[in-house]
DNA sequence: TCATAATCGAGACGGTACGTCCCGTCTTCCT
DNA sequence: AGGAAGACGGGACGTACCGTCTCGATTATGA
């Protein structure tokens, strides 16, 4: 017998999703509580009951969207791997949600603490774990500042998405990759 | 001969000046025009007619704030040239116009644009000219693509700084300048 | 059983009564909604809500500040009803709102007709039932149209009033009704 | 050789016919200064040198509109003379800046009393004169208080016009000064 | 005849109120 | 009982005019 979802359970989705499509359309400024809760189909309280601010919801929407954590394959290449990993971020960061969140985190240093821990951390783990199989197989010198690192490669694909406005493709990737394993 | 600044050339630096002081107190979405207004002693029929959207306000306090540009000093080492330029970059996205700034870069692509050519083309063509002078003078290997290097520079300090929410400091920004250059 | 009057009741007529505060300290031109929304307490959008334009709030003040219908009493002479019905009227142009009810009706044609019908024509009526009277019982004669003798008892009222800019007293009144009736 | 008018009086009748213009299109509130000064081709400045307020530009307009003033005709009866007068007095009524003025009237009593002083009291002398003749001739008794019997003559033109928005025709005013010359 | 002053248009400016939109809270009513 | 619907007080929006002000360009004159 299929579980049937809790009516709060139901509604805190359509509400997400609501957000996500709202967010296709229009910049996380422009977003309006209002806006969510009509195309949702809820009442404005019921919004307030789960998230204080406008930004928790979009966090919740970011995190719905990237919900499949990457996962290292060892049967690939370890250069593969990374150029698989910053090409699903990448992914991410181009819908309306994923430049929202952008935007949140400039503006909300508690939810930037969130998404750090929440989201970063954990691919940054995955990410460390490929290095250390790197180095390992001796791919890769092991006299390495990993935290830099991992900066070079994460930091580039932000930087053109944010600053640059440019979306990194799979030719810009690999050379990144290849430069910075050298 | 001193050249008489207009009436409006003096309101302008009056509404940037006090953009930028209110900035260090409160976000970008919190940032009011009337605000502005009030703390500048403008009107705000007169903000409406220099900048369409708060954003532009924000440009241009964004580019009063970073006015000097960073020059390549060939006396010093070409890594002490980048430290140097870094760190720079640092301080100004430290204040509270250089945040604000990343928020509206993050939300409206035309000044992004603008941010683009107007901000980080020079500072990167000054940084090219370094990399150019290092690699003559036989100090860095020639095989680079430069717009790679320049992003694995620029990327992980805007990386840490926005989505770390932690600002690089010399040891940092030393230890990645190194990586980088090998 | 008290009918609990409605939240929105309620606010009605607080605004309604701020606007007649107001009005007897400002003219219609310097009444502002803005002023009107502070006082009584309420949001703008609470006043747009229910009224378009400022002066259909001000019909309302009047047609609040001059409820009571003046009644025909058969007991006294014709004349004395004709005088009391016309003091009656005075009374109301005295205050704020019904200098600026003339003001909107010279303004606003569209509230000018409600006025006419909302307000006027039923005291019309009231006169009419005592010319009537007066016809019946033989103390005046029987050959007059109807509403060119009302609007030679309304009219010098109306015209003293925003004309001339003097209160009809009771001895004017007298001397007006006697007059005309002969 | 014709004198040239200055060009302050030349400026003076383009305003106020610009006003007059103005005021056949949109009512007084609507009327705005900016608009007066654009359509005549004057700068603001200019405007508020010679008057003070919008009102006070209504005045001179009104003045303007009704310069000639209706002048007893002996020739004529006395009831046509009456009848012309206030057919006269319709016409102007009935034009944008007509109306306007009585809002004015309404709002400000100095401007009030200026019209009564140099618009009203000179055709009532006109009125009265006539009333005077029609005594003298033997065709009116001369029992009568003028000032009641002249608001009853002009107070019934006014009334229907602002408040029952009804321009008096021939027939009514004929009607009306049968009635009141009985 | 031409400098020199007065006058004017144009419109920027600091303000105030507009009418609108959305906020976050709170009440009502329906299911 | 719980939630949608949406009214409410509040505050910022972007606009329109206010009345004051500076700026040139245009007259208009008297040295």
């Amino acid at each position: 017998m299929i579980e049937p979802k809790a009516r709060g359970a139901r509604n805190r989705t359509e509400i997400v999703n609501a957000t996500i499509e709202i967010l296709e359309e229009v910049n996380f400024s422009t977003l309006t509580i209002e806006a969510v809760a009509a195309r949702s189909g809820a009442g404005k309280a019921t919004l307030y009951r789960w998230w204080k601010r406008k930004s928790d919801i979009v966090f919740d929407a970011f995190m719905a969207k990237s919900e499949t954590l990457f996962e290292f394959d060892p049967k690939k290449s370890i250069d593969e791997n990374f150029i698989q990993q910053l090409l699903t971020l990448t992914e991410v960061l181009k819908s309306g949600v994923g430049r929202s969140m952008m935007t949140v985190i400039t503006e909300e240093k508690d939810i930037a603490a969130e998404f750090l821990t929440a989201y970063l951390t954990p691919r940054r783990a995955e990410t460390k774990k490929m290095l250390q199989a790197g180095i390992d197989k001796g791919e890769i010198r092991d006299d390495l500042d990993f935290d830099v690192v991992l900066d070079m490669l994460y930091g580039p694909i932000y930087f053109n998405f944010i600053l640059c406005n440019r979306i990194p493709d799979q030719t810009y990737i690999e050379k990144l990759v290849r430069q910075v394993m050298r």
